[in-house]
DNA sequence: ATGTCCCTTGGAAAGGGA
């Protein structure tokens, strides 16, 4: 079962490029972010005939989360339990097969000190009260999205860059870490402890065109799901292509 | 320091957010 996530920046706008990635790499599940678009606009008809259920938490503008399932979805829960949130971040699934998948878009956080930035932090505490009392649920959990927290140095195309700014301050590496550390595993370390790949490539500055990306996105799995990982990846092919997202898909493979 | 993209309003161009 391939378990893939990806923000899309728009589903509208990025509808067929997740159409023909799709038809491409067959993943069993599509976690997306940013869809900046309202439930009645999703283009539930377009993706159900790809074959895929969906769950659908979505904002005007703004954020707003999706699972696609080719396996039937028995349950949906929205928003992070106990955090009361105005934006649509976070949606998890359980499916039929009995393993439980969520997506999340983590808040960017702006500027350090900023009200933005005590949002994210906000939303990380509850983050991590939410994983840690589910650890007790002794079932496969895998959770992916955009965390917007580059985790370590290698995860930043220039190691300088590192340091107190958006993105790795050491605050939101903590908060990142002290997910890690509750027993979650940062799956793609799992297979590729060294490899520095990116999964964001900053739209201006010809970010991508020199590789100047950073590693923001993340499948993270519970200890049950971690044992039954077989292959990770981070997919860069979409982002080559014309009118991009600025994401490109992060994925797993478990069975 | 920000060279881009996508959204919204309002009905063109500009601001917010990333």
């Amino acid at each position: 079962m391939k378990v893939a996530a990806w923000n899309v920046n728009s589903i509208k706008s990025r509808l067929q490029h997740l159409k023909d990635w799709s038809a491409d790499f067959h993943p069993d599940v599509v976690l997306l972010q940013e869809l900046k678009c309202q439930d009645p606009d999703f283009p539930y008809m377009e993706i159900e005939e790809m074959g895929y259920h969906c769950a659908v938490f979505g904002q005007k503008a703004y954020n707003g989360v999706a699972i696609l399932s080719k396996i039937p979805i028995k349950e949906v829960r929205k928003g992070i339990p106990g955090f009361q949130d105005e934006q649509s971040r976070y949606i998890e699934a359980d499916l039929e097969n009995g393993i439980t998948v969520s997506s999340i878009y983590v808040p960017n956080g702006s500027e350090i000190g900023s009200d933005k930035y005590q949002y994210k932090m906000s939303f990380y505490a509850a983050l991590h009260a939410y994983l840690k009392d589910r650890l007790s649920q002794e079932k496969p959990f895998v959770m992916g999205g955009d965390f917007n927290v580059a985790k370590e140095s290698i995860d930043i195309h220039d190691p300088d860059k590192v340091g107190e700014r958006i993105l790795c301050s050491q605050a939101e590496r903590h908060h990142l870490n002290s997910l890690i550390n509750l027993g979650y595993a940062d799956s793609y370390r799992v297979f590729e402890p060294h490899k520095q790949y990116f999964s964001w490539w900053d739209y201006r500055a010809g970010s991508w065109d020199q590789d100047k990306g950073w590693r923001i996105d993340y499948v993270l799995t519970c200890p049950y799901a971690t044992d039954m990982l077989t292959a990770v990846g981070i997919d860069k092919t979409p982002r080559g292509w014309e009118k991009p997202s600025d994401h490109t898909p992060v994925w797993v493979e478990i069975s």
